[in-house]
DNA sequence: TGCCAATAGTTGTATATACAACTTTTAAAC
DNA sequence: GTTTAAAAGTTGTATATACAACTATTGGCA
């Protein structure tokens, strides 16, 4: 590491920017599942709304930004490609699952699973835990 | 959680996609760092760059594609913000910081050091060690 | 030295995301 | 029931990112 005279910058050490790592992370990860999952016609963001809805049946979209931490306007434009493709619906306000998303889903999960087991498989046991009481600290506090 | 009928659906858990809490996890930091830093007109993609770029003295793009884990595309549009700043120059085909970006990461780090302390808090000591755990095992294999 | 293959970098295109400003919907007060 | 304030959703704009296709640069070799 070079000197640069700068007393700020001689003095830190920008590898240990959480948020630099957490980047890097993501996008390892994603590039992960998406090898998995493109196939499908399908990116990651648009599989984790899909799945919330497979799992509760009915959310607004605000449901979905708290849930997913996104803001509402990401939301409102994943939306818009979900309903596009047929997997989603509106009713008035709230958001379902077509029948058609359904069975796209239920086709997917096979891939998706094998996309978990080389993630799991890379982050080994510890990699696994730590990530877990990473997301507890952030989300519950 | 519902019924759908459709095995695959019936017998999977969304909410242990390690791609989603990963998202989740990034955008829940990056907002922490974006408060801190944005009132100096950088985003946190660009301030990783800069900090590369500080501490190495002279990288060419392919490099910072394989540091940071960025598609090679990626480095050039970033690259192409610091320059019209004025914060990086091109020298032949690699790349180094100008005197004023020197003088801009000097006067930016006390800020990216709060919200570092601000994520750490957040995180605790778990959080931190977790953190480093799930990198290490991302990227030494 | 000049050619060619490999490497590096750029551009076209699509999705993802945030913030601000706007529109629509809902619900409360009267 | 009408009005209106708050909540929800959409749209404008900018950056971030990946992949594919393209252009430019660089080294090795004849």
């Amino acid at each position: 590491m070079q000197k640069t005279g700068f007393k700020n910058i001689d003095n830190f050490d920008p590898r240990q920017c959480i948020n630099g790592r957490v980047s890097r992370a993501q996008r390892i990860i994603s590039n992960v599942f998406r090898k998995y999952i493109k196939p499908f016609g399908i990116t990651s963001s648009q599989l984790s709304m899909l799945f919330v809805l497979t799992k509760r049946g009915v959310v607004s979209q605000r449901d979905l930004s708290n849930i997913l931490y996104l803001e509402k306007s990401s939301v409102s434009r994943n939306k818009r490609r979900l309903v596009s493709q047929g997997w989603v619906q509106n009713e008035g306000l709230n958001l379902t699952m077509t029948k058609k998303g359904f069975m796209f889903i239920d086709k997917v999960i096979p891939e998706w699973e094998k996309a978990m087991l080389e993630i799991k498989e890379t982050l080994g046991e510890d990699g696994q835990n730590g990530l877990s009481t990473v997301l507890s600290n952030l989300t519950l506090k």
